[in-house]
DNA sequence: ATTAAAATGTAGCATAGGCTACAAAAAATC
DNA sequence: GATTTTTTGTAGCCTATGCTACATTTTAAT
């Protein structure tokens, strides 16, 4: 019961495919908590503010419909991220404030890093919405570091 | 039949609103397009490389099972980027493979940049894998002309 | 107080992208 | 040529995220 594979083993050809496995993995893991990220820093952002984060805001925000945006708040409270009072609007948790934090940090480094690196602000900002998923705490210390020695933005 | 925001139009406020709405639209826009981007780009390299494109080494190389891959090409098939034949594995059309060759120069672009700017490479490659999908041509313009005054990597 | 408007919630539908399990066909091995 | 392994395809299920349409409740205006 002797298999090809085993008279004929690749040079290190499996581990190529299973690095290339696992950085798609880790892509579509981050996607899958994008919107949570994104629904935690704008409710920050809304509470802070206005001081009122009520679902239509949200929505409009987002630009989604309320209904969208409603059934994206449930996940949130299933996932210890917020709570909500009926027509009181939606308040984070510690845990969502924390990654709220946290997300906001991250957004605002990655929109320094690109216009660091030349890219227009209106672009900056547009790029950045997506991009922020995927940057890592490893990529964060970089990106400080690398601004840290380059002065305010131009 | 007058309504209080005739009475007091907010400064602005609505504008800033639907920018933001646009920029989570446009992220969610880049975001439905990523998985197929990474099978074009995928495809191409296993036709370029091996010579055949099979389900299975597609889906191995995506860490998804054959069903999943399967699915998907499918819908490549459906949006005209592939063809296939049964046995045969999964070819490209002009339209897949010119996508695929953008995708790989954007990809290329983006782990240069994080590279330049300090990220540890087998950081850099792992993020790249889902940044490279909220890049704009505007910032792949920047990033080029930022490596240009940069010299080689570190 | 009545009425109109806005906000909220719910139900039902669609697509995308995962998965397992089963079935069939082709390729490789013996 | 027969058997085993690999590959492919299909069916059915799940979750996430959108949408529209309808119903209800609260808030605002008259
Ligand atoms: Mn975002
Ligand atoms: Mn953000
Ligand atoms: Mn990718
Ligand atoms: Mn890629």
């Amino acid at each position: 019961m002797i298999k090809k594979a085993d008279l004929a083993p690749p040079p290190a050809e499996l581990p190529g495919e299973a690095v290339q496995a696992r950085r798609f993995e880790k892509a579509r893991s981050a996607q899958a908590s994008a919107v949570l990220e994104d629904y935690v820093e704008l409710i920050d952002d809304l509470l802070a503010n206005g001081g009122e984060a009520r679902p239509t805001d949200i929505a409009r925000r987002l630009g989604v419909t309320h209904a969208t945006a409603i059934k994206t708040i449930t996940r949130l409270k299933r996932e210890g991220l917020a709570t909500s009072k009926l027509y009181r609007g939606v308040f984070l948790t510690p845990e969502g404030h924390g990654l709220a934090d946290r997300v906001r940090a991250r957004h605002r480094l990655v929109v320094d890093l690109l216009r660091a690196v030349g890219v227009p602000e209106q672009c900056a900002e547009l790029d950045a919405e997506g991009i922020e998923h995927h940057v890592s705490d490893a990529a964060l210390d970089a990106f400080a570091r690398f601004l840290k020695g380059w002065g305010p933005l131009p």
